[in-house]
DNA sequence: TTTAGCCATTGACAAAAATCAATAGATTTA
DNA sequence: TAAATCTATTGATTTTTGTCAATGGCTAAA
């Protein structure tokens, strides 16, 4: 994403993939124009609060945001990490009008919030952009139910491994990576102790399957990590 | 539900209730009827089958259904016990056209299944009933994630403790309840082992939380229940 | 009725994973 | 720069949980 492209203030143009913008036609894009506010978050901030009302649909112009559940005792579980492109859709929005989930940006991010009035009008009058939102929140159903099943059936072993391939296949998109999630992070993302992440990382490490050096990772041996991710 | 509003072959005064309904007018309403179809299943049945192409929204005109993700080697999670009223919209309608979970029946059931058609169809033309299948599938997704902090951050019995207030609470809605779950359907639901399960039932009873004789539940001290829940 | 098979239960044991404690490294703040 | 703070790492130990094996009861089929 080039500046021009990032500082851009019209929905027409924008670049970002989200998904139902092809669907719209100009008035209801300048609805989401008008609605529209840039904001940017520091690394560490809190973009959405569980438990506080939702008043934005939040798309990510650039930078990294975890997606996480607060539990009991502090704990919480991350469920997706969400790159640029993204976009997220509390589901409390035509329910009880409250987050059920935090995101919080793990770099510094750029985001762009549409106001959920404007989001609602634009649901209404185009039935197309009201199918990809419900087949987006398939979607994201679909992997939590695999998540659940990771869980449920895998041992800490699949479920970092697990972690690994996700982190590199689908959020930075390369075998080599730089994530600036913590450990802790990681074992949230696999609802493993920080201990024992790092421990199976070491393994993983000394077995040849990863480099690690700090945040820098590289997954040398995909296949092994997917065997391991299937063997549970 | 008595025999005649069982039988009833008209949506217009079908007494589900089907979220939505109410926003629909006749024209809609017939197009639900054209499309619908009466089909009884025996208990231990297969309604909707993953990985199958997904054809239709089923809804329970009566019986008890469980909603599982089948995992890797045999095992299952069980998502969600469904009961009278309740429907199913299969989370690949507009995405792969593919059910991501199963669902049988856990007692001979009574359903009416309206084709995928004709839900698009109605889907595309009303935008409240647009809004309200968003919002049934949002509750879902919050059940998700309550289900995805009890299963990473609670022991096994306050996850059992869950299974039992969601029976009484949800499903049964009663402090004494027959289930017709199976032990393992039990440990299934609250992701243990059948022998785990069943060790904490014998400690629940001992205790004089519950009152267990085969499939028979009392929920005696529900207070109790709520705390080891909550203890995690 | 008898046999076979499935489900529930129990005990013993092994494996898995969390917790606790201590240390080292890195980073921020005074 | 030094102190304080936070994160990462490692080892030792305890807790939690699953697996295996054996038994009894109930049901369904021959």
């Amino acid at each position: 994403m080039n500046k021009a492209q990032m500082l851009t203030n019209n929905c027409a143009t924008c670049n970002l993939k989200f998904a139902g913008f092809d669907t719209m036609d100009n008035e209801q894009l300048s609805v989401f124009k008008e609605s529209h506010c840039r904001v940017e978050y520091k690394k560490g901030e809190t973009i959405i609060k569980q438990g506080a009302r939702c008043s934005n649909l939040v798309c990510i112009k650039s930078g990294y945001v975890k997606m996480h559940v607060e539990g009991l005792g502090g704990r919480s579980v991350i469920i997706k990490v969400l790159k640029p492109g993204d976009f997220i859709i509390s589901p409390g929005i035509f329910d009880d009008n409250r987050n059920h989930f935090s995101a919080s940006a793990i770099t510094d991010v750029n985001t762009c919030l549409i106001s959920i009035d404007a989001f609602s009008k634009v649901f209404h009058t185009n039935h197309k952009f009201a199918e990809s939102i419900l087949k987006h929140n398939h979607q994201l159903m679909q992997a939590l139910y695999h998540q659940l099943i990771n869980l449920s059936h895998k041992k800490m072993t699949g479920r970092v491994a697990d972690t690994l391939l996700y982190l590199s296949g689908e959020v930075y998109q390369s075998n080599v990576f730089y994530t600036t999630l913590s450990r802790q992070d990681m074992a949230d993302l696999s609802s493993v102790s920080k201990e024992s992440l790092i421990r199976i990382l070491k393994d993983f490490k000394e077995s040849g399957i990863i480099l690690v050096e700090g945040n820098q990772f590289k997954i040398q041996a995909s296949t092994t990590l997917q065997k391991i991710s299937q063997a549970g």
